[in-house]
DNA sequence: TCGTCAATTATTTTT
DNA sequence: TAATTGACGA
């Protein structure tokens, strides 16, 4: 069957998706249909011109994307009946060479189970690198080199030609920190994340072999978001097309807001310089917005100089204008936007369809708190990765040293967690001990040594010789069972049983122990689902694989309120994220917070008079750029006149680049604190955006500002501090301010007066006055007075409600624990219900023992 | 060696 | 505000 991609795309669409060979640059621009594209371009590459799926390769920066990607091509085909015919690969930059490492570990002269270290483990090792090289570890120190080495292999640079370059006893410092971190890493067996791409493009230049076999592999390259790459990643992209040059980008400079992490807009700039026969396409028309978000949006990276000219547009003219709301407070900001939601809900837009956009996870902390005491259902995507808990890391860390046992950094970890009475003395006797075994011996072998007692020396005896034994005793049976082909499941649900773990969170965590148990399960879980995915795939699920995976996968899980589970499924929430989080996302009402000169553009004192800070405002603006363009149809922005961050309040005022959206695009809403659009200053100077601009004073009316610029250029902080500073003398002087009582939304016909403005301010040096009472009932709750609110949305059943009680015949497979036998794996079941009887698998004591359902917990 | 309590301090975005 | 670090006593 052929495929006629004519009438599904646009024509520039069209031209994009029948590309066939050579280079081509697509500068999609947001909300263009990229994805559509390039899930086209497979489709038409494969039923159209015959291409074997396993001949494309299409690199993600993020494991949702690739997804996503993975699943509309599978649509698409299915719906051609092509479906069946193998798959591409759709991957991560970091997975795709992971696993290629890992295949080519030999040649690139790796263990193959070497592990990845992430951000914290990446601080922990660098700082055991400088203290190797007798510099303090301070946090300038330690901060100055991970960005220098950081920069270092994004740039693709080893130790040496990071020292040849530098300039200055600081950055040689950095080169030296850089060689011996480099050191502990091969030490433990690991790579970080820049390592991945570094090592990766390395095996590719110095292994012809290798390089023409994978050339081979992958005739026809895609790489999205391309803007975002960094110069490693792009050279590992020109090693993977080859002479062939048969690679196709999709990107738009207008988004990249990937700068600090190394990516480098010049990659999308100046493609033609490295691929002169390039073609270029223009994706311009918008399916996503209204005409009024493309016209705010637009002009807030119209005055960006380095970019590639873009003019959206769309069918879907007019629109609502963008909702520009300022509060007196942080507090009154969140209050605004939960009303705003309802609002929308009302005119039909589901809370599913709402999302809240900040620019730091801290400022969600107070839209939490609104939503939570009027009853919206939100969910938080990012903030501390599930896999970067504390008991989630431990848990790992057992296991990432049963496997790769060159890994000294995680055994440092666990050696004595749960607490087994080695301590600090002990550690560093070890450390010796290591240290007289040779130069590449590691902790492992030392541990190994003292546990099999072939050292007679007495340094350890009694209780810590015993415990170094059942720590090696352990780690030794989790190897073999490893080996074994144990499931992951079993593996961890074993740690967890026999190192007493949840007894030991139960005694030092009382607060949180039973909310780290349920991390502790969830992950015993996701390795359930990985090995059922495996099976399904007819693959085994190795620890590696997932190891892997939970290194990669940064997991967007969803940090929930305290509201009850059952409460939070029954609806679709509310979606709260940073704006780097929501990129590749759309929504039909989106909401902007913090909109405030210091927020965003987020700046910070010692960026003053840093060489590329004007590189650092255009991607400011680039990322309200974005936030604004995930709207659909409605859209808002506001801040607040006094911001609460940190425990602390802090005077704030709106952001420069408001004054670049054009007035007609916007409306004030009648509740804002602040009306007139004209931000303090007149629109001539307000353009450019400098950071004397934020020197430059806000409105006039607001307290603790000298009023004439030209008196003194003060620094940010030296604003901020006198405005702090006069605000509390302001109060001081003040007699006794009534309190204004919180919580409860003026109606929206009654615009604050100008004495509530006052009392504002002063009530926010008081307690908070107690909360509001929880809703007792299940429905949002209905917190002013207008009429058409009393029909509030209904709550509607969540998609994703976890299965309970699972049926008899889905047990086999799952792990169960026992009081007396501890964790296993269920093998039979005969009957049913309570009486059932299980048959259990149990590595522990290598017996299979049937059992009543009912003495068993199943998981 | 371990646990408690007080002090300190850092606050961006993430594969 | 919250999370981490440091000192101290048991």
């Amino acid at each position: 069957m052929k495929l006629d991609l004519k009438p599904l795309l646009n024509p520039e669409q069209y031209e994009a998706a029948m590309h066939h060979q050579g280079p081509l640059l697509i500068l999609a621009g947001a909300g263009s249909g990229k994805t559509r594209v390039i899930t086209h371009r497979i489709a038409h590459l494969h039923v159209n011109l015959g291409v074997p799926l396993e001949r494309i390769l299409a690199v993600t920066f993020t494991n949702k994307a690739a997804g996503e990607m993975q699943e509309r091509v599978r649509h698409l085909l299915h719906g051609l009946g092509a479906g069946e015919r193998g798959s591409p690969t759709l991957s991560t930059f970091h997975a795709l060479c992971a696993r290629f490492l890992r295949m080519y570990a030999e040649q690139a002269g790796l263990d193959p189970r070497f592990s990845i270290v992430d951000d914290d483990d990446h601080l922990a090792l660098l700082k055991r690198a400088i203290v190797s090289l007798e510099i303090e570890a301070t946090p300038e120190v330690v901060r100055g080199a991970s960005n220098a080495i950081d920069d270092a292999k994004n740039r693709g640079l080893d130790p040496d030609q990071l020292e040849e370059e530098a300039i200055g006893a600081r950055a040689e410092e950095d080169a030296r920190i850089y060689r011996a971190y480099q050191l502990e890493l091969r030490r433990n067996q690991s790579l970080d994340f820049g390592d991945l791409i570094l090592e990766a493009v390395r095996l590719l230049r110095s292994h012809p072999a290798v390089r023409r076999q994978t050339q081979r592999r992958w005739v026809y390259l895609m790489v999205d978001e391309f803007q975002d790459t960094n110069p490693v990643q792009y050279e590992l992209l020109r090693l993977l097309c080859g002479e062939e040059r048969n690679l196709v980008v999709v990107g738009d400079d207008d988004q990249a807001i990937y700068r600090w992490r190394g990516a480098t807009v010049r990659n999308i700039l100046d493609f033609e310089a490295d691929f002169p026969e390039a073609r270029i396409v223009k994706l311009e028309r918008n399916y996503r917005s209204t005409q009024m978000i493309l016209d705010a949006s637009g002009a807030v990276v119209a005055p960006i100089t380095q970019r590639r000219e873009k003019t959206l547009w769309t069918e879907q003219r007019g629109g609502e204008r963008v909702q520009i709301f300022t509060g007196h407070n942080s507090r009154e900001e969140a209050t605004w936007v939960a009303r705003g939601i309802q609002r929308a809900a009302m005119r039909g837009i589901d809370y599913d369809q709402c999302a809240v956009f900040y620019r730091t996870n801290a400022q969600s902390r107070q839209i939490e708190e609104q939503f939570r005491a009027q009853g919206l259902p939100y969910q938080i995507v990012g903030g501390v990765s599930f896999y970067a808990r504390s008991e989630i890391k431990d848990l790992l860390a057992y296991l990432k040293v049963a496997l790769n046992p060159a890994n000294s950094l995680d055994l440092r970890r666990i050696i004595n967690v749960p607490r087994r009475g080695i301590g600090d003395k002990s550690l560093d006797r070890l450390d010796a001990l290591a240290a007289s075994l040779g130069p590449d011996a590691t902790l492992y072998e030392a541990i190994g040594l003292i546990a099999q007692a072939t050292l007679d020396d007495g340094t350890f005896k009694g209780k810590q010789l015993e415990a170094f034994r059942d720590l090696y005793q352990l780690l030794e049976d989790l190897r073999r069972d490893i080996l074994a082909g144990v499931p992951p499941s079993v593996i961890a649900a074993a740690v967890i049983d026999r190192t007493g773990f949840v007894a030991w969170l139960e005694q030092t965590e009382p607060q949180s122990a039973e909310d780290r148990k349920q991390n502790l399960w969830e992950l015993v879980a996701a390795m359930q689902d990985f090995e059922r995915e495996a099976e399904a795939q007819g693959q085994p699920a190795t620890l590696v694989d997932f190891l892997e995976r939970s290194a990669l996968v940064q997991q967007n899980d969803t940090v929930h309120g305290d509201e009850p589970e059952a409460r939070r499924l029954q609806a679709r929430p509310i979606t709260l994220m940073t704006i780097h989080a929501a990129k590749g996302l759309e929504f039909d009402a989106v909401w902007v917070v913090g909109v405030e000169e210091g927020l965003i553009p987020l700046l910070r004192e010692r960026d003053r008079d840093a060489p590329d800070r004007m590189d650092k405002l255009d991607e400011e603006r680039r990322l309200l750029y974005v936030a604004m363009t995930r709207a659909r149809k409605q859209l808002a922005l506001t801040n607040a006149k006094v911001r609460r961050l940190y425990g602390k309040e802090q005077l704030a005022w709106p952001s420069s680049f408001l004054g670049d959206l054009p007035p007609q695009t916007l409306e004030v809403s009648r509740e804002s604190a602040e009306r007139d659009l004209l931000w303090g200053k007149p629109p001539a100077q307000r353009s450019g955006g400098d950071f004397d601009e934020l020197s430059q004073l806000p409105a006039d009316d607001d307290p603790g500002v000298d009023p004439n610029p030209h008196r003194r250029r003060p620094t940010l902080q030296a604003i901020q501090e006198r405005r702090t500073t006069l605000h509390a003398a302001l109060q001081a002087a003040a007699p006794a301010p009534t309190l204004r009582r919180q919580a409860r939304p003026r109606a929206a016909e009654e615009p604050p007066a100008a004495a509530a403005l006052q009392t504002d301010l002063f009530a926010l040096r008081r307690p908070t006055p107690a909360p509001p009472p929880e809703p007792e009932d299940d429905t949002p709750r209905v917190v002013y007075d207008d009429d058409d609110l009393a029909a509030a949305p209904p709550l509607r059943r969540g998609a994703r409600q976890r299965p309970e009680a699972p049926e008899d015949e889905d047990l086999v497979g799952r792990t169960a624990s026992h009081t007396r036998e501890g964790f296993g794996t269920i093998t039979a079941v005969a009957g049913d219900g309570d009486m059932a009887s299980v048959t259990v698998f149990f590595p522990s004591s290598g017996r299979e023992l049937t059992i009543k359902k009912r003495y068993l917990k199943i998981y």
